[in-house]
DNA sequence: CCACATAATACTGTATCCATAATTATGGAA
DNA sequence: TTCCATAATTATGGATACAGTATTATGTGG
């Protein structure tokens, strides 16, 4: 349609059908209908379920053989498998990224920070989310291993399923930049290790804040 | 087709063609004939197009919007990217799968262990490797983490995609051997530590293998 | 009134068809 | 002869059509 994008549509879809589950429009465990879904976009079933065959590749939905699609539940037990792992990734990520760092990468870091810092004052928590979102990513760029790279972007998009996941921010937002000021000193120190152990405890300090949730709110996803 | 195997065509389709991926029939860069690889499994090109984006979302081939589908090329960067991040995960693995293991479990391991031994004695490469994937595809299995496992395993079928990686366990199937014993011993004695560090060491010693017989052969994939 | 069997319906999975874009081949001009 | 433009061919991407199975509804028998 667009000739400008070179993009296929399922992809586009696939984009799409993203940003719903993530903004849980489609809440997980509900069932996918294709046909309406295809009408609903006006385009037929064949790029739509191209597309879910890319997001259940991703995790983000399970294909059960003739009986449909339907957007993943995560299980309390799949958070407390993943955050661990996400910490042990993001903290290889902190190590090789202060070692590449050049002064420049890390102004640029210390940049994105000061936005962090900024949205902490002013309390507005979306422009929080945003930049420590692409303070992560920053770094994980920065660390330069595609692989690694594309493992963290995969786990946290099944992070991402979960409500209690973006919720658990909120309520410790002064912490979590306390965790990011350490971050940032370790990388203008240019303290490989110092970055590898508090990037770990930043993850799992946000699975703590994410368990007591999960222990007032009582439900297990 | 087989109404036992509940299985779809596009799945049965996308394992094929992994198999024959991994067997480097379709080796790294070549185009993929939809048409003509249709016709030759006798199925129409819809759930054929469906397992190339499964494959995609696994890193097996590259799918080029208007330009078809390759076999995905991996570089020398690759290989250096991928190795230390497996060693870091299957390490990880090892400690867990201690951590979990009961005696039961570990006897389990020993069989298979087993099996290398003879295998080794024997010379016999394929039911090495065979017996390998199982040993360490246990160690993951114990350490009882659905995402660490998955993580692996994606990470795996890529490594597959280069020749060299096979070729490299070959030149070093004894010492390959000594290291399973240590990871082995490690589990029998409980050590979660030692386990951790020899599986580390285990990984990182197939990618200095693999490099020599880079630097040999020259060629960069 | 409930349970089970059978029929109707709806959805998934696959095949076929068509449009559009890319590649290649062909012809002409410099 | 070589380069470029244009036409023909071929392949990809999307839409539509069809077959088969799961689910649901309905009716009958206990």
């Amino acid at each position: 349609m667009n000739r400008i994008a070179p993009t296929a549509l399922y992809q586009e879809v696939a984009e799409r059908l993203r940003q719903r589950i993530f903004a849980h429009e489609l809440t997980p465990g509900t069932w996918i209908d294709e046909q309406k879904l295809a009408e609903q976009y006006g385009i037929s079933r064949t790029p739509l379920r191209e597309a879910l065959k890319v997001l259940a590749a991703e995790g983000l939905v399970e294909l059960k053989p003739r009986r449909g699609c339907y957007v993943t539940e995560i299980s309390r037990q799949d958070l407390d498998d993943i955050f661990p792992l996400m910490a042990m990734l993001e903290a290889r990520c902190a190590v090789e990224a202060v070692r590449h760092a050049k002064p420049a990468d890390v102004r640029d870091l210390k940049t994105i920070h000061e936005r962090l810092e900024a949205a902490s004052r002013e309390g507005r928590i979306d422009a929080f989310f945003e930049a420590n979102q692409e303070f992560h990513r920053r770094i994980q760029e920065l660390a330069n291993n595609r692989w690694l790279l594309s493992v963290i972007q995969d786990l946290r998009k099944v992070l991402k399923l979960s409500r209690l996941h973006s919720l658990s921010l909120e309520g410790r937002l002064q912490q979590s930049l306390e965790e990011h000021r350490a971050i940032m000193a370790a990388f203008e120190a240019g303290d490989a290790a110092g970055a590898e152990r508090v990037m770990h405890d930043h993850l799992l300090s946000g699975r703590d804040a994410l368990a007591r949730i999960q222990d007032v709110g009582g439900k297990a996803a």
